[in-house]
DNA sequence: TAGATTGTTAATCGATTAACAATC
DNA sequence: TAGATTGTTAATCGATTAACAATC
């Protein structure tokens, strides 16, 4: 269906070549060849030419690639040529912070909704937001049709509440608690777990 | 030295199956095995048995790993056998979040210290710290010997101030900002942006 | 046209898996 | 001992790179 089968690697760094390019655009620059765009995200560019050219032929020789066409088919690509509404689960300060959070903007995703189990929460607004009983969860989130939540709840209860986002609907869960999450195979996962992604880096030093 | 140079992706690996192992240990479990672990992570037993064998026989045949001990190899291996200085910059509501983060507690980190190069926030207290000038930072980072830093400002600024770190000592950047950053070799980077994160998933929607 | 750069092929490189002897 | 599970080897699989004809 979708071309025939485009390994997960690839799709992983399509993003990071669209944030480049759309900083690109937003310098004023129209065009770009395989070779800058790589020096700027730190890739080879056979393998930036190689990446692109498995969902078609966006570049012409000579000059390279059109920044604001390439920029769109990403966004196509990635279904990113739209706006995403997402769910907040937890009202920490995890939770306070990527429902504020600007970066989604231009970037296809706008945050909803904001839930917490903690009747203290629950009223209070953070941001524009009004934080959302956990036990309405479900029914709300069915409702809106959300289909992506982030998770920035204790990891204690990151799993029962990853479950009841499986059953609202969600198909996509950002995971800001510090466990692996085991969900059904249409279900995808990101985790960001600030001690992993620092523990990968004290190895070296 | 570091062995017989092993791949950035075992390494990338190792992290997880610390927090999994961390986790099992907090359970009271004393023994695992490369197949349960590998259940609890996602990854394959082969794997786990390859990957952990880079660095020594830490298992029994017949019974599987000590967790305890399995533990304390892989801290030492990554070196978080160790508490590590880290110093935020950006006292947003991203700097706010990872300052007072607890998560990073039994995992080998702590923050030392924040910085705004916002006068306003300059001196107002973020959780037990108060926010330090920015200008200050070269100074008083290399003063504590802090080689890790968290970078939670704009994007316009990411790259700047990832220099003055670089130049004040820092050797390993958790890099919140939304763009790709250049530098040294010697360096180390790891990214942080929900927007990659999320649109690595939308493909599959 | 001459120069530049793509898209693609083939070659290389590296990572994962399967299988099993060793052994607890 | 019998059963279980490691560490490791060889086979498979997949990803990256190098090279170049096509062509803008």
């Amino acid at each position: 269906m979708n071309a025939k089968k485009i390994p997960d690697i690839i799709i992983g760094r399509l993003p990071v070549y669209l944030r480049a390019l759309q900083r690109m655009a937003d310098m004023g620059l129209k065009t770009t060849s395989s070779q800058e765009l790589g020096e700027h995200v730190g890739i080879s560019a056979a393998q930036i030419r190689k990446d692109i050219s498995q969902f078609g032929e966006f570049g012409k020789q000579g000059t390279g690639y059109s920044i604001e066409y390439l920029v769109n088919k990403l966004r196509e690509i990635l279904k990113v040529d739209r706006i995403w509404d997402v769910a907040v689960v937890g009202a920490g300060d995890m939770g306070h912070a990527v429902a504020n959070y600007q970066g989604f903007m231009n970037r296809g995703f706008r945050v909803v909704a904001i839930f917490d189990s903690d009747k203290e929460k629950v009223g209070h607004l953070i941001g524009e937001f009004m934080v959302e009983d956990a036990e309405t969860m479900i029914e709300r989130i069915r409702g809106l049709g959300v289909r992506i939540a982030m998770l920035a709840v204790p990891a204690a209860a990151a799993q029962g509440v990853a479950d009841q986002l499986v059953q609202a609907g969600v198909r996509a869960i950002l995971n800001y608690a510090p466990i692996s999450l085991n969900v059904p195979g249409n279900v995808k996962v990101q985790c960001i777990d600030p001690s992993i992604h620092l523990q990968r880096m004290t190895f070296y030093l």
